[in-house]
DNA sequence: TAAATTTTTTCAAACGTTTGCATTCAATAT
DNA sequence: ATATTGAATGCAAACGTTTGAAAAAATTTA
């Protein structure tokens, strides 16, 4: 046979010839059971491996300890920073994070919130897929509303939803990487924007704008192409903007890895960084610091919206009354380093 | 109040003034329910936005299609490819994966153990932390093998242990790196070797060694430094290799992050890659075909391990007899790039 | 109209654990 | 000897669902 069915209380009591009761309130050191007793069942449980059935607890006492997070990837180093942020916080305190990867998938993410409120999760940590932005569908999300699941907004969020959320504040950090960029004095600055509706591409495609805007200089829409957030999606387009008659003397990347394939292109082509382009991503991944030349970026906090996302959370469910709908914005810092350091 | 009691079967056969085994029925399409009965029972519960507890059935039917994948860490690249190939066999069949990071750490691998077997987790696929490696203590993971609970090995492994892993071969991936390093026509490769005892790092050093004893090249013990996986971690190395008297002329990193880091020191030593000193990681991580120069490395079939492990985890749980342990063992494969290719 | 048949519904047990209350039993006090 | 106390244990219900067997209701047949 397959697997061995374990120990549960029961078999234990049958052993010792004594009720369930009795088992269970000396395993739980219970002060109204005799001493040996205590003991003798206390090492028989450990000799025969005796582990609690938690699902039972679950349903006695409608607790689960489970948290949901969903997110789109965990191939990114924001990502994973946040998850280490409600680990850190949440793991302590007792609670289980079932980690759901959506991969973008809207299919995905509605099957995964169902299934987590069926094994009654007791709140949900959500970044939407980009299907669910592309399609504007967020029935899957009502069902978690309506049984009022506590549900926290990270990293991307859907702006008429009333719940908590905590997010970066991508706007002001494309800002300032923008605004360095022309204070060092580049004129022609592309963006290699993300996807289109994702709110992270457009706060940051915002930011890049209005900064262009507040400085008088003209914004080409030829100097703004989407990728996908991966490196590979930055050659063609950064081949695209070198090859233009008026090409950019430099490219803001929605991200480290945009950045990144972007510096490749440009290196190809025998153009230096800073000297001829300058170079800004944003998330100040790991590496980001120490590839040649170092690149110039925003840092996003991943770990501390995980944990402020964890304080909304526990928020919600300490709180007295009703649910009290939080919205944090972290602020994002720009990280000056080499690539665009041109003097 | 914080959270509205979830609706169940009872109160729809309250509502319908029925009986419970009815409502179940009726929502589970049983034949033997009348067509009217259960179209209301439908829509009522559809409306007030039912949904089944699998707590209690979990408890019922004594399986939670709960798997634990504990890992170390899923900041790398290989991880999240691994569990991409997890997800990708075992999603599709109605299984939860219940992603734990233990941040090497030896106490927290054992709670997860520990409280995936109480959660009842119908297998686990481990990658086991430094710290367990370092302390030899295995006896947590006795607790799963008495359980009879699949437990699949992934990555990292421990020898001694009779349980089925998929793991990647990660002794011949490096032998071959230097052994290109060697054909190239290095001779003083030095190795940036992980932390000691791992079962990743003494592979790779195992494949360094024996290449260059196979090639009568001197094993220079003072060309080997540990470093921690981590791109700040081959800073310093590099910078004392690079100091010696009799310095190395290529560095094997046991993975894309050291060598990175490598690169960085080098060319700020004002040296050439490959001409002065050839590189070579390990992982093919995405940018490592990105930056300047492009890595060579060794590609690690993270996905597929994945996905392996699946099906080692899915043979023993429809295995007939006793549990049939297999290991697996995935090549591992040299990518030629330019940070090695000098003439 | 009663019997036989079919359709539909209910009963009761089960999964493993906890817990308020009741019970038992022995020891002590009167 | 009997009442009183105290300690130790057992009973039963509860959590939400499913399911075989029994029961009830509706329908058909003779």
């Amino acid at each position: 046979m397959n697997s061995t069915r374990p120990v549960t209380i029961k078999d234990i009591a049958r052993r010792f010839r004594c009720s369930p009761s009795t088992v269970s309130r000396a395993l739980n050191d219970h002060p109204a059971i005799n001493e040996d007793t205590r003991k003798n069942i206390q090492e028989y449980a450990r000799e025969v491996g005796y582990q609690r059935n938690e699902v039972s607890l679950s349903l006695l006492n409608k607790k689960t300890a489970l948290l949901g997070v969903v997110v789109p990837t965990i191939s990114n180093y924001y990502e994973t920073a946040v998850i280490e942020g409600l680990h850190s916080v949440l793991q302590p305190m007792g609670y289980t994070l079932n980690i759901c990867v959506t991969n973008e998938n809207y299919l995905l993410e509605k099957e995964y919130l169902s299934r987590l409120l069926s094994n009654r999760a007791e709140g949900i940590f959500l970044s939407v897929s980009q299907e669910t932005y592309d399609s504007g569908y967020y029935e899957h999300l009502e069902n978690v509303i309506q049984r009022k699941t506590p549900l926290i907004f990270i990293d991307r969020e859907y702006e008429d939803f009333e719940t908590s959320r905590a997010t970066v504040d991508d706007y002001h950090g494309a800002f300032a990487a923008v605004e360095h960029l022309i204070n060092i004095g580049y004129k022609q600055i592309a963006h290699l924007k993300g996807p289109n509706g994702l709110t992270v591409s457009e706060q940051r495609f915002r930011g890049y704008k209005d900064c262009l805007q507040k400085h008088d200089m003209p914004v080409r829409e030829e100097l703004i192409i989407n990728t996908n957030f991966q490196v590979e999606s930055a050659i063609v387009p950064t081949k695209r903007l070198l090859d233009m008659a008026l090409p950019p003397d430099a490219i803001f990347g929605v991200n480290d890895q945009v950045a990144i394939g972007a510096m490749r292109v440009v290196k190809d082509k025998g153009l230096r960084i800073p000297q001829d382009i300058g170079l800004v991503g944003f998330d100040n991944s790991p590496i980001s610091a120490y590839i040649f030349p170092s690149l110039t970026t925003v840092s996003r906090p991943g770990r501390k919206i995980g944990m402020e996302a964890s304080r909304l959370f526990l928020n919600q469910v300490n709180g007295s009354g009703d649910f009290l709908h939080e919205s944090i914005v972290l602020p994002s810092e720009l990280i000056i380093r080499e690539s665009s350091l041109r003097f």
